[in-house]
DNA sequence: ACCAATCCGGACCAACGGGGTCCGGATTTA
DNA sequence: TAAATCCGGACCCCGTTGGTCCGGATTGGT
């Protein structure tokens, strides 16, 4: 399938989301207006603090805030502070002790311009390209029962 | 993690197989020559014929054989042929049906250029640059003592 | 004509990781 | 002091992956 995680995708839409309404925003609100559950979209959040993408604020009046735009924002980084490393297979770039048989794998370390390649063409991609462009964050507050839809 | 599926890896290194050795070869034949357990080599084997990659051919004297050489072999047809569309999220250029939250998800289509870049990348390397140049087994015993850094 | 070798198609099962939830603690504001 | 919020981790469930196995079909040899 060559996938990244869902929680991935779910960054995006909130990256896109925290940029589209500005300043800080709290995990449940952001939670709300995207309709994700709430736990995931703090889980996500987390993550993206840790790897430096966004800032936490703690305490009341805390929440979340972008550090970047996110046209200076590489897909690349988003996928490597959710998923890890980018690399297609375990060998990664010829690490060790991964493997139980690398000392008679054959292709080892061959892989290694594919991982280039695939880091190249994704770090060429700013978030900013493939959030959704409608800034306009209305989206009709009560008018997306997201809950409802999902919930069936 | 970005990851493709072992089978994957494994195909990989049985087509190198293939056409290191060349001519047809059987599925224990070549399991024996990788290190690669039968089932599984075998497994790999049914996938790339189903996708017109190697050809099998039954009976007694049976085997498979490549249908062509590996410089002409797109690493992406590979990929395609065990791990299926190429798409790094489930809702795959588009498609409806499959995302249960499709009607309010704001990143619906906008990963599809992510897609064709992906793909893109995939399809400029062939099998042959990532195939090792050489397995012969007596090659070079002592120029890898890989097994001693490792040290388990 | 029979038997052995081999591919073919599918079912089957165990293990791993992802996805999602929850909780206690730390920190800041009111 | 109390409320709000982030932080760090533990926890569990489910799906997919990886790996195995079996019966049937096909072909070549004896």
């Amino acid at each position: 399938m060559l996938r990244v995680s869902k929680l991935t995708d779910y960054a995006v839409v909130v990256l896109s989301r925290l940029e589209a309404e500005g300043g800080v925003q709290t995990a449940p609100g952001l939670a709300a207006a995207t309709g994700l559950g709430e736990p995931t979209v703090a889980k996500v959040l987390k993550m993206l603090s840790q790897a430096g993408l966004v800032e936490g604020q703690r305490g009341a009046r805390g929440g979340y805030r972008l550090l970047r735009p996110l046209a200076d924002l590489k897909l690349s980084e988003v996928i490597v502070a959710i998923d890890g490393p980018i690399a297609l297979t375990a060998c990664v770039d010829g690490g060790f002790g991964l493997c139980e048989a690398e000392h008679v794998c054959p292709v080892r370390g061959r892989w290694d311009p594919v991982n280039a390649a695939i880091r190249d063409a994704l770090s060429r991609i700013t978030v900013a390209e493939i959030a959704p462009p409608r800034a306009p964050a209305f989206a009709s507050p009560a008018a997306t029962p997201v809950s409802v839809l999902v919930a069936e």
